[in-house]
DNA sequence: GCCAACGTTGGC
DNA sequence: GCCAACGTTGGC
């Protein structure tokens, strides 16, 4: 199977590319939305993920890989909701703002911007290379 | 099982 | 700070 593309969202005042970049790997968990949990659990290992920063930055800032598929999100007490682990690949050399990625025929149907709540996202083949062709290569 | 009220996310 | 989108909750 070849390897699915994502897109993920963070705050960066919360969690940044930066961040991810100085821990080497990190658990994504806190997830608690269903349609967003379908595609944490939708990934394999080494799929590449999009990775965007959401109320300051607004962009698409590097590029992160699945090291680790789903397991129980350690932090629901519940025991409804699944984490991955994460590890960077390489910031981009230009990010892509969203306000770019809005105004990008490439990129009308992608579902980030369909669905602009959604936190955990599939990007198409199409949409992956149109995007990186966009941070510069 | 429906639907109104409410909470959260995230762009502007 | 505001508001739209949308998921969840709870009364009936």
């Amino acid at each position: 199977m070849p390897a699915a593309h994502w897109l993920v969202k963070s705050e960066p005042n919360t969690y940044s590319y930066a961040d991810l970049e100085r821990d080497g790997h990190t658990v994504w968990d806190g997830v608690r939305n269903n349609a967003a949990a379908l595609h944490l659990k939708a990934m394999s290992e080494g799929d590449e993920v999009l990775f965007y920063h959401s109320q300051e930055g607004l962009a698409v800032v590097g590029v992160a890989k699945v090291v680790r598929t789903a397991f129980l999100d350690p932090s629901d007490p519940a025991g409804r909701f699944v984490a991955v682990e994460l590890a960077p690949v390489r910031a981009l050399k230009r990010p892509v703002a969203l306000a770019e990625m809005k105004a990008a025929p490439a990129l009308a149907g992608m579902a980030m911007l369909r669905q602009s709540r959604l936190s955990v996202s599939p990007v198409t083949a199409a949409e992956w290379t149109a995007v990186l062709a966009m941070a510069g290569g």
